[in-house]
DNA sequence: GGAAAAACGTGCAACGGCTGCAACTTCGCA
DNA sequence: TGCGAAGTTGCAGCCGTTGCACGTTTTTCC
């Protein structure tokens, strides 16, 4: 990697980081581009060639991380069930979702009292199954669309339910996994009942 | 009702169709206020003393028709069990999200192809959830949360998304009514294994 | 019917997010 | 060492949105 990749990506770590910093301390809609810029040492406008919007850099990491679970769908061994799929897919997307360091703990902050940073969020988890029932529709063509939607939907719907309710709850870390693995259970038992997720693939034609 | 009252009701159905027919014919980003407002008769200013924001415009009706479920939840009967509430509430948000008129078609059509409106979308969507959950826990104190706000998340999930895929491959109103009720089917076998659902009320303490 | 009060419409000025453009600077590569 | 590509910056400007102050309409109360 070259010194200009690698001074590209330090500042971007530093608007991002000065971001969620003045995003802490004074408030979302209290902070203006220009502070974050003055803050990471950049002028406003380049501010914009690293991230298309303010509220993207809440979601940033999160992007990346969800980039990678799509990537990685990808490579899904041919063998799997498409239930054993989901289930490294919901691990790895909990995952995603959840935050360990300080940064992560200030972006879940800010989606949950922001309206308009919840609804981004909602249309991310809606864009990752979207992903999701295109994949196992090249799993089992011979689903009925609307059941592999709506089965999808119940899957991702119940997950998502439950973060969000640890979310407003304030679960710690350890909550939160104990309430996303009960929420799993209930969505893998529905998943279950249904014969084109439990078997290998389908080879027809 | 006053004059008052009937003159402001008129402008605002003003602005809101002026407002869809110019999103229809130049499309969303390219319609200013200043446009709105012109064809609408009043001044720029006054738009927003009618809707918070110009995308507010888009989701008028539809806040209405859920704000009208929001208040018939609250007078549900209390011998009803709370699956038949659901039932209740599932047919009357398929009909407060579809549209019969042309404003309507406009409306979800301008909702399918911008993401930003997905988002906010999505957002009522998980907020009428959440009003049901609400309702649900003071119905049956001594179902767990998480299990609780699980279930719902499944139910109100298979439901969006099979909503959205008929919106997605533009199904007309038939058989957009054909797969919700199909999804509805499947959602339901969900709720009927959850026994704290299919009982009237707990009459605990 | 008329005056006071409340509600409403409007123009103005301003702020902040965001973008296109035209320099200017820095970096990679030969 | 120099050339071209990539990155940075300031500027000007559009648009959504808001607070404020002023004039007008409607309601209310006598």
């Amino acid at each position: 990697m070259g010194l200009r990749e690698r001074k590209k990506l330090r500042t971007r770590r530093a608007i991002a980081s000065a971001a969620l910093r003045l995003f802490d301390e004074r408030g979302f809609e209290e902070t203006t581009i220009s502070d974050i810029a003055a803050a990471a040492d950049v002028s406003p406008r380049t501010f914009f060639s690293y991230f298309p919007s303010k509220d993207d850099v809440v979601f940033a990491e999160m992007d990346e991380r969800l980039a990678d679970i799509r990537a990685r769908l990808a490579e899904r061994p041919s063998d799997e069930t498409p239930l054993a799929t989901f289930r490294r897919v919901a691990d790895a997307l909990v995952e995603a979702i959840s935050a360990e360091d300080e940064d992560g703990a200030i972006q879940v902050a800010l989606i949950r009292d922001r309206p308009s940073l919840q609804a981004q969020a909602l249309k991310r988890f809606a864009d990752a199954e979207e992903g999701f029932v295109e994949v196992l529709r090249g799993i089992a063509p011979d689903l009925d669309a609307v059941t592999a939607a709506t089965v999808m939907g119940v899957a991702f719907g119940g997950l998502r339910a439950a973060i969000t309710y640890c979310r407003a709850e304030r679960y710690d870390a350890d909550r939160t996994r104990e309430a996303t693995a009960h929420a799993l259970a209930i969505v893998e038992k529905v998943l279950e009942s249904v014969p084109a997720l439990t078997c290998p693939a389908t080879d027809a034609h």
